[in-house]
DNA sequence: TTAAAACAGTTTCAAAATGCAACTCTTTTC
DNA sequence: GAAAAGAGTTGCATTTTGAAACTGTTTTAA
């Protein structure tokens, strides 16, 4: 019995990528993480259309990545800040970022430094672990299935395993 | 000398971004490392139409995410395998399950279980450490920018540190 | 205290991307 | 050797996006 092994319309990634997963809502939370909060600011920025920033920022609204608060003095003046949900995409963003430097380097961009700011030690690059601290990668890692009641691994598909080898367990 | 902090016009994120930051690139990916491989089984696993999938695929190729693979005995029958870039996608992606876990809880619907292949131990949630090994949030984080010649630390925006406590350093 | 500028959007309309269905042509399978 | 499956294309309707102008507030600065 092979078909589906996954029934991922119910997937957490997919959930994900509802929320943050279209063109612009991590680039938004990106500056966000950087400090920008008004609606120009977003906009100068991103070079976005206003119409559409502004649905973004909606939905990010909604979806509690950002909240909208009311700094005006004398009236309404608004600005978007991370919620705690928003903020811990934190940790995402930084893997992107980190494969986007090993993978699609700029001609004279050298990468973002980033360090602890207490010690100045830098940031390492972000692994996959186990509960005993052993770095894993795709390879290295089973999927149990409880609703099919079958374990498998993660293929990262190449020519070394075939399709037959990865669902012999079924 | 505030305006732009970091010109990210050239920043790695952006640029990931534009390889798998739109809709369907990253479900592609997931489903791959799942052991998809042909142009069917991703069409009818993710709902997408066919056209849009054929220049999804394409794209992927060219920024070689995947490689297109002919499989055909006696002709041409292709599949699509990810390469060492498009498993590497694996911490991030990874991540953002995570991430969809803990925010985007979908009712009786548990986080998918993920151990260790060889010795059943679980898969921790993702963090970013320092080089001592130090797990750091946002707020630990400092960003050094050299082209500006100035240092600064990640906002993650709230309410607690203002615009200008941010900006001070400038 | 008032005029000018800045903010935070809407609205309108054109352009691009997406979705759907039908249609090819090749390759397997039976 | 026929039928089915794979891997796309093509054409057209729908949706989303983008650009620019337009509104109504709120700050700023004289």
């Amino acid at each position: 019995m092979v078909k589906k092994r996954f029934e991922d319309s119910t997937c957490s990634v997919a959930r994900a990528l509802d929320e943050v997963g279209d063109w612009w809502s991590l680039r938004i939370v990106l500056l966000a993480m950087y400090g920008t909060r008004r609606f120009v600011d977003f906009q100068q920025e991103l070079g976005i259309a206003r119409n559409i920033l502004c649905t973004r920022l909606t939905r990010l609204v909604e979806s509690d990545v950002l909240q909208k608060v009311n700094v005006g003095e004398h009236g309404c003046r608004y600005e978007y800040r991370l919620t705690d949900k928003g903020r811990d995409l934190f940790t995402m963003l930084v893997a992107l970022r980190q494969w986007g430097d090993r993978w699609t380097p700029s001609p004279g961009q050298e990468p973002l430094d980033m360090r602890n700011r207490l010690t100045g030690s830098p940031i390492a690059p972000v692994r996959v672990c186990d509960q005993d601290g052993q770095a894993l990668d795709i390879r290295d890692v089973m999927v149990s299935n409880k609703v099919m009641g079958s374990d498998d691994v993660l293929s990262g598909s190449d020519e070394i395993m075939s399709r037959d080898q990865i669902t012999s367990g079924d």
